[in-house]
DNA sequence: TTGCTATTTCGCGTAAATGCGAAATAGTGG
DNA sequence: CCACTATTTCGCATTTACGCGAAATAGCAA
């Protein structure tokens, strides 16, 4: 079951990564956690300018990690990678040091 | 089942994931999963220069992503964060449009 | 101590990310 | 068409990341 990586794959993943790396892109996620919302919805949980959030949302949806539709005049924004929650949560289990068995990462 | 995320938890959080967001520390990661290397091994694997590889590994020992322990003259580092390469098969299931489930992801 | 090896830290130049306001774009209604 | 709203793109200044070689540090052996 070993497959290589391939460049290709290192740098996707590399980019959703660093898509991931800044604190008010993982308070977008949050926001989302509970279903789509508008930019001006997050403008407000973020509590940057317009133009900082929705270059962020550019950024994570460049990456795969969201999706949006347009609907009207506002523009809608989903996360299209379920796992990414399931993963930090592991993610604060290693900080705590609980040592989580890597199975109950994404259950 | 609601959590409510600290600013905290969050910074962490984008710490780790800036960590992972660069494709050569991808590539180290990749060579630690059959277990633990000394930096010379790393560096042969990624093909920059010592100070470049141990500042890569400075970074994910950091973020928690990496521990290393000192024996005679080497440094030996080893993933303390297993959920990380399980996550990252979701991301290639992703960009590949499989809409794994989130279950399978670190399973 | 000296010398050798493995690794990290420092200093610096270059590249990329960040955040903002202003301007541009797109959709809706009169 | 015009005005208005929601959002994105642009230009620019500031900060942060990157990568290297040189120097520093640490451990071992003679």
């Amino acid at each position: 079951m070993k497959t290589r990586v391939t460049l290709r794959q290192r740098t996707h993943r590399a980019e959703v990564f660093k898509a991931l790396g800044h604190p008010d892109r993982l308070r977008i996620l949050e926001e989302l956690t509970d279903g789509e919302r508008c930019v001006c919805d997050l403008v407000d949980a973020v509590g940057s300018s317009w133009s900082t959030v929705s270059r962020h949302l550019s950024v994570l949806k460049e990456a795969g990690v969201l999706a949006d539709e347009k609907r009207g005049l506002q523009v809608f924004y989903r996360v299209a990678l379920p796992c990414v929650a399931t993963f930090m949560d592991c993610l604060d289990a290693g900080m705590r040091g609980e040592q989580v068995e890597v199975r109950r990462c994404c259950g």
